[in-house]
Formats: structure tokens, sequence, C-alpha cells
DNA sequence: TTTAAAATAATAGTATTACTATCTATTTTA
DNA sequence: TAAAATAGATAGTAATACTATTATTTTAAA
């Protein structure tokens, strides 16, 4: 008897849980994949079917369509990296060296160890920074953040605003920096990688070791009186 | 006679300059009320040849697809922020003053004059802050970016790391601070609207003078010494 | 062990999208 | 006043984003 480990995600994400089946876990498996080869944009159920040998009507009795199978991986992404910031943090009380375990676990979320087999987070951090931000930036942002499509991002937001207070009960803009912390550490290896000009992270020393540096002076500076 | 001006944008970016015709003219402006309407997703040639009374094949020979479209209403406006810096720092020689005008030309660059008819700023900025990211985020980024499409944001960076290293040279991260200041600015003027979990902005007060005063005081402490 | 229910596969079909091609009418320019 | 450029009208294609139906296989309960 395995164990499974099964990640609590928003219902209304899924019209029957990936999780509960052979097929489901396929899906999820092959579609980070094939997303990451070729794009949300050129991604299609059609060469996801072809690609597990199923077919498009068997996915489309998981999901609703393309943009709620991305939102349940980000949901997915932002999940793993509040219960990274958990176990890693689980015996530090110090507040400022909670925050660095909190930046370490955003920008090299993918380099700790996998938490289930059938889920590459290497693969789907790059699709969260290539493709992360296009899951609210829609006309049903509205719609569905009252429906809860959010809520992962909105705790973790919730958990390091709460630390950043920790460190400086004074600070303005908790919310803001935590969000801020996480767009930019995912913005920023893309720039690395794609437009060097807009950034001061290169490629050619380690890039999350210059963006670990990078938010932590980032915070040192912003959150020291 | 009536003074034209023109805006110079990478010629790459459509196949005939739509600057310079009647229907051309009506694209921008048709494209832009549209694309705030619809969303980038829902928009369609299409849809836009019935609004302006004319034929997807005419509108397909000033732009190869609506990304390009895109892309050139997004290089419009990087361009039309960077007049605005010029212009409204033609005669401060303090460097923080200028940081200040920046801040204030990328946060309300829509409710600056117009500077042509066919181009409503206050929509184009909308379609930026929703829209805008996408067009860098694609498989085609590194293509796209050795032709130059994305040449009018990195002058923006350029202008902005500027002086920011004016104001303190010891700064090690000015491109990054730059974009990132952009980047925040459209982001939580986003999250104020749609997500307000995630920003300490509220649309209760002026999103406007609270976004100017917290990207004021980020430069502030981050480059302070 | 049988049988019913549930899940999946196979197949087909539709409306829309994202184009390309061609031809004609009109306007501009040389 | 003819050539060239521009725009409009129309048609057509392959792919996308689905929905629907029926057949087959798997699983779980009686």
């Amino acid at each position: 008897m395995s164990v499974a480990i099964k990640i609590a995600l928003n219902e209304g994400l899924y019209i029957k849980d990936p999780q509960d089946s052979e097929l489901g876990r396929n899906i999820i498996e092959h579609s980070i994949d094939l997303i990451d080869e070729l794009g949300i944009e050129a991604f299609t159920f059609k060469k996801l079917s072809i690609r597990i040998n199923s077919t498009e009507a068997s996915i489309y009795r998981y999901f609703l369509n393309k943009h709620l199978l991305l939102l349940y991986l980000v949901n997915w992404y932002w999940e793993w990296v509040q219960y990274l910031i958990q176990i890693n943090s689980r015996n530090v009380t110090d507040s400022k060296e909670r925050l660095k375990i909190i930046i370490r676990s955003i920008v090299s979320a993918s380099r700790e160890n996998p938490m289930v087999g059938y889920v590459n987070e290497s693969k789907l951090q790059k699709i969260v920074i290539s493709d992360g931000m296009k899951v609210y930036h829609t006309k049903d942002v509205d719609d569905e953040n009252s429906k809860g499509f959010f809520r992962s991002y909105k705790n973790l937001a919730l958990t390091i605003s709460q630390v950043i207070s920790d460190v400086n009960p004074n600070f303005k803009y908790p919310y803001a920096l935590a969000t801020n912390l996480f767009e930019m550490a995912n913005n920023h290896l893309f720039f690395a990688h794609h437009l060097p000009k807009l950034t001061d992270i290169s490629i050619q020393a380690n890039v999350y070791d210059e963006m670990i540096e990078m938010l932590e002076y980032y915070v040192d500076k912003l959150l020291t009186e």
C-alpha cells in the first residue's frame, strides 16, 4: 500500500479530481511537460491527449478548459511554496531568519525535494515564471476570485506579510512587499534569461544565488529603520 | 494643413505603418477600445473589422496578427511614458526630483494630456496593466527581442536606471529597480482593483496618490545610505 | 461470481479563430 | 490619364475549443 499525499486545492478548479485516478495524474504530469515545451498558447487538449494516448473528451471530463488546468497547476505551485516555507522554517523563531527562508523558498522552490512523483516541480516553476501571471490577468478575474480560485496565492501573501510585519511592525506595505518578492523572483529569473537589459541579475554566475542576494538586500533595506 | 505627430516605432512591428493612413489610424483607435472592452483573449481581427466597417483582410495588411498589434500598442505606451518623463523633467536638475517625476509619469501616464487624437492613453494604460506583460511572456521572446521589439522598454529602463544611479551611484540594482518600479505600478493598480488582498493600496482613497507615495517610499528607503 | 455502475475510449460533429488567396473597385500619385 | 497603391468583397482552409453519442473496459458491490 502506497501512501498517497494529496494536495488540497479549491474544488471549483476541476470537474473531477485528477489526483484520484491514473488518467488524472497522467494529465497533470504530462500537461506540465507539454506546457513547458510549447508554452500555454500553443498547448491544447488535443496535443495532450495524443501525448498520453487518450482523447480530448476524456481530458474535458477533468478540466473545463486549458485556462482552468493552468490555474490548477499554478495553485499547486502556490501551495507547494507555502508548504516549503512551513517545513523549512519549522524550528526557526527569529523572524529575520524566517524571511530569509521564505526568500530561498520562493527563488529555488524547484531545487527542493519533490513532493509527489507525478509533479515535476522544476518544470512547474518554469511554467509559473513564464505563464503564471496570465491566470489572473483575464476578464474573469473578479468572478474567479469570488470562487476562491486565487486563495492559495492570497494565503501565501498573508504568510509572508506576517513575517514582514514581525520583522518591522511599522512597515506600511507588508502585503505589497510580500507579492512583490514573489513576482520579482519570477520576473527577474525570466529577464535574466530572455531580456537581460531589464535586470542586473546575470546567468553567468548562479542566478538563484544572485536572486536571493538581491531580495535579501531589498528586504533588509526596506525593513531596517 | 495639420501638423501630424508621428511616434517612431520599430518597423518590424507592422506590415504597413498604421500612422500613415485613415484606416491604419482607425485600427489603432478602435483596437484600443475593443481590447479594453473584451481583453486581448476575446479580441479578434474579425470583431475589429466589424467595429470599423472594414474587413479582416484589410487589417491583416497592417499587422501580422493580434499579438503584433498588441506589441505595437504596448511599444506606443512605453514611448509615451518615455516622452512624458522627458518633457516633465525638462528643467529639473536634481536627480531625486527627477526620480519623483519618473514615478509620477509611470503611475499616472493616463492623466496627462494626450499626444495624438486617435490614441486614448487612458484606455491604453488599462490595456498595459491588464495585458502588457503578455507581450514578452511567449515562446518567441528571444526571436522578437533580437528584432528589437522590446527596445522601447529597454530604453525606458535605461533612462530610469540612470537617474537611480545618479541618486545613489553605489546602488547595485539600478536596472532591476527601474523595471520593478514600472511593473509594481502596473501590478498594484491591478491588484487594488481585482485582488485587494495582494496589496496595501486601496481604491477607497486616490489609488494614484497612494501608488506614488508607496513607490517614493520604496526608492527613498532603497537609495538612501 | 455476477452484475451494475462508473470511467474511459472512439468517433463524429459544430462554431469560431486565425489566417491566405483572389478579384474588383476606388483612390492617389506621377 | 495611366499606373500604382489601397481598400473592400468574397471565399476558402486548417486548427482550435469545444459538445454529444455510443461502445468498451475497469472497478466495486451484491
